[in-house]
DNA sequence: GAACATATGAACTGTTCAGTTCAGTGTGAA
DNA sequence: TTCACACTGAACTGAACAGTTCATATGTTC
């Protein structure tokens, strides 16, 4: 009935309630959200909610569950290998960057910075999910551009890392920080040009 | 007297305070830190904390405020520009992961996201007195360079922010989500090697 | 329409915590 | 000795909030 892992009870109101909570979680953080404001945006009486989670570390871990999967998902896509790897590449950073700098990405990974010591495994949750994902397909796309001859490459899990924090140059700490909250398409092309110029002029073959 | 921009009052227990309170909040963020915690931790009656500041969030602020100060003396320091661009770009390399990886480079780091919408300035603060200064130091020098024709580089903040981005590869987020704790001399030096010969792949004359 | 499950809201408990108050202690200077 | 000042510790207030309880309502199924 639900996505939950383990068996959560279902009911009429059991979407609501955390489509409620994600809301709030995701905008004020695990100590920020109170109950009671969950359970007014979730439209249901708190006694609802607690009919259905034993406490709110358990509602909460349940939130950070559904996102670091719909995450995952977003991650997954494979990398067209017909193309040049300059176009490849930029198709690549072009998804990295939009997810960066995403208001989801964002507050995924804010709240997996903030609580990752209150939640121990929030955060390898959220890197295994996340970043770890995009590694493999990255490193994937590589391995067979190399394998054809297009790429050089000795270490291909630095190589993938590389390409990765080269599409946050500037961007990632500028949002992260609020200095900026959106950036024009020039300010992404020029890191996007920039990340797969110096991609290629080290591993280009 | 104290280190305080606007005129906090001052007296035998103010250093006192403040190392209580950088300690509590350190370990426990902003919400975490309890005032009695930090006053026993002081050694400092709660009444006596309160004659310094009016209240604990401007408490918290003056001690962001002298640790950021602290952050950029480190990032303050000039790059040698007499040694090969590879072996200063490897000492810069070194001090920046040094930094980065270290106890206090990610707490304040931590810190400051976690708390950069209850306290709106936050996020700017530590941008500016960390990643910014870095930046304009890389950017003296790798101009520096080019100049004497070391270097071929057309978007010198984008050189900047590319090579501090290369220093990050897979260190960053690992240590950031608590995958790891510590790295190898190997692990690190992997990094920086790695970094260091991209970057000069690209902008190498 | 009776039986059953689910949902409601409002009041209540207990706890945690920021900030206040105050009577009293220690100390150094005039 | 006395005055001024910084400090103390313990008790207190008031607010926020997690979690509980229960009498009542709503709706579905047979």
């Amino acid at each position: 009935m639900d996505g939950s892992a383990d068996g959560i009870k279902t009911g009429r109101k059991f979407d609501q309630v955390l489509d409620g909570a994600r809301q709030v979680f995701m905008a004020d953080g695990f100590e920020g959200a109170s109950v009671d404001h969950i359970a007014r945006v979730a439209n249901v009486s708190k006694a609802t909610l607690y009919s259905y989670f034993p406490d709110k570390k358990m509602l909460f871990v349940e939130v950070v569950r559904q996102e670091c999967e719909r995450q995952a998902q977003e991650a997954e896509q494979m990398i067209n290998s017909d193309l040049r790897p300059e176009d490849a590449l930029r198709i690549a950073a072009r998804r990295l960057t939009g997810f960066i700098l995403s208001d989801f990405g964002q507050k995924v990974f804010r709240i997996c910075v903030a609580e990752s010591d209150r939640f121990p495994d929030l955060g390898r949750r959220f890197y295994e999910s996340g970043p770890m994902t995009v590694r493999a397909r990255l490193k994937a796309y590589l391995s067979n551009a190399a394998d054809r001859g297009q790429l050089r490459i000795d270490d291909l899990d630095l190589a993938a890392d590389q390409f990765a924090e080269l599409c946050k140059a500037d961007l990632f700490l500028r949002i992260v920080f609020n200095i900026d909250t959106a950036f024009s398409e020039a300010d992404i092309s020029r890191v996007i040009n920039g990340a797969v110029e110096t991609f290629m002029a080290r591993y280009g073959a």
